[in-house]
DNA sequence: CAGTGGTCTAGACCACCGG
DNA sequence: CGGTGGTCTAGACCACTGC
């Protein structure tokens, strides 16, 4: 195995969800249609039962399916969305199970005083220093969101000499954060964009945006990152799984 | 084993996450801390460790816990509050948390055919009955939100003769419902609303809404209730809390 | 009843973390 | 490097579903 292949090595779980995903999305499992019985996967993958367990779990908390004791796997109604809602994720992961390539490109990424900003989710010193990101995301070289972040630099330090455009914000978080990554808190809104949003997604400003922000939090309370995303919905749809 | 132990009996996995839980709340395992790994939960529990990380998984789910590969298990900081949309309750339930009176006006409520409508979220035979409701959400007396819901009559008998200018539709769902509801499925978009949507609202058409599609089902994967619903972000927000 | 998923065991090897 | 969790195997028995 050479260097290349290692780093591009998915685990056999999530080769499986990917292919039964495909294999849902080509029609070939229609929707209420029950999936082939974990034995029948194991044979069909050539894994062992966990190994097909792992990956119809990852499936059920995607919403894709639902697995029903004693009956079977069923591919559930609606189409496949990302849920993007339910658990502190960022974007990129969210969006990254689609079938479409996903691809982000960096506006903007410079360290500011917090003098700087206007908006803030938290009392800050004028002169702390944020990381301020500003990026355009891309479905299949389509436009679909604009994303514009802030970070408490003196809570991540080192994060600005991350690569943007490849590292997703929030794996970078994880790894520079000095403490744990642990909720968040995120509203909606459906907004008309400004010039610049509009120009960024190459849409008109009288096309209506889905408008979220998002604070982040270190389990110690503190507000380690907040953020603005303009989405457009005729692209990207955000989904969230509910129990009771 | 007698007959009532036998259904007393819960699943190791469970004890153990229930033993844990137990643990952490008494200040055992204080917020921060970390959990013994786990081999050593292995042997305290008498378990193999399949049945450990199952039990884990739950408390990683709950959001108590938060496991980091090759660090270990820790303690998470106090929850934050139930958030709004990360569990299945009804809008009115949602909005409840504001200060401001919230009110319901009934445009239509009525039994057509499921032929008599075009977008389900399940197959449906023409003929089945459907109880479909119309209705218009005031905070203060501003008109909010248009919420459009069908149920499917016979999965939620007599749920027709239900006051819904007074009563939510998940508290009648609950009551009439011939299966418990577990689940459901919301997804959000920014929409510009028709003409009829837009005058309800005192809006023009030119102003965005959030527009909520949900699905709800019963446990045994049954769509029971499907909705459309637009909201004025001027006035509502939908806002929700997450964790890792 | 046969077939399904849910639980559980007892191993193995690997990737990641920190000192 | 040793210790941690992540993945994976190859079995076993049980609870639930539907015929």
């Amino acid at each position: 195995m050479t260097e290349t292949d290692r780093h591009l090595m998915l685990p056999i779980h999530e080769q499986i969800s990917e292919a039964l995903r495909t294999r849902i999305r080509s029609g070939d499992l229609p929707v209420g249609s029950r999936l082939p019985t974990e034995t029948a996967l194991m044979s069909q993958f050539g894994v062992a039962r966990g190994t097909v367990r792992r990956a119809l779990r990852t499936l059920n908390e995607q919403g894709i399916v639902q697995t029903l004791q004693g009956k079977g796997t069923y591919v559930r109604s609606g189409r496949p969305e990302p849920s993007i809602a339910q658990t502190l994720v960022g974007l990129s992961e969210s969006l990254s199970y689609s079938e479409k390539s996903l691809t982000t490109t960096v506006l903007q990424q410079q360290i500011i005083p917090a003098s700087g900003i206007s908006r803030f989710p938290t009392p800050l010193e004028p002169a702390e220093q944020l990381l301020s990101l500003d990026r355009i995301r891309f479905l299949d070289g389509v436009p679909v969101a604009r994303l514009k972040n802030w970070v408490r630099l003196q809570l991540a330090p080192g994060i600005d000499r991350t690569d943007f455009a490849t590292t997703a914000l929030f794996t970078a978080l994880d790894s520079a954060a000095t403490g744990q990554v642990s909720s968040g808190r995120r509203t909606f809104e459906a907004v008309l964009p400004g010039g610049d949003i509009a120009q960024s997604l190459g849409i008109s400003t009288t096309t209506p945006l889905l408008f979220l922000t998002q604070v982040t939090y270190l389990d110690d309370g503190t507000v380690i990152e907040w953020s603005d995303v303009w989405m457009d919905s005729h692209h990207v749809t955000v989904a969230m799984n509910l129990t009771r």
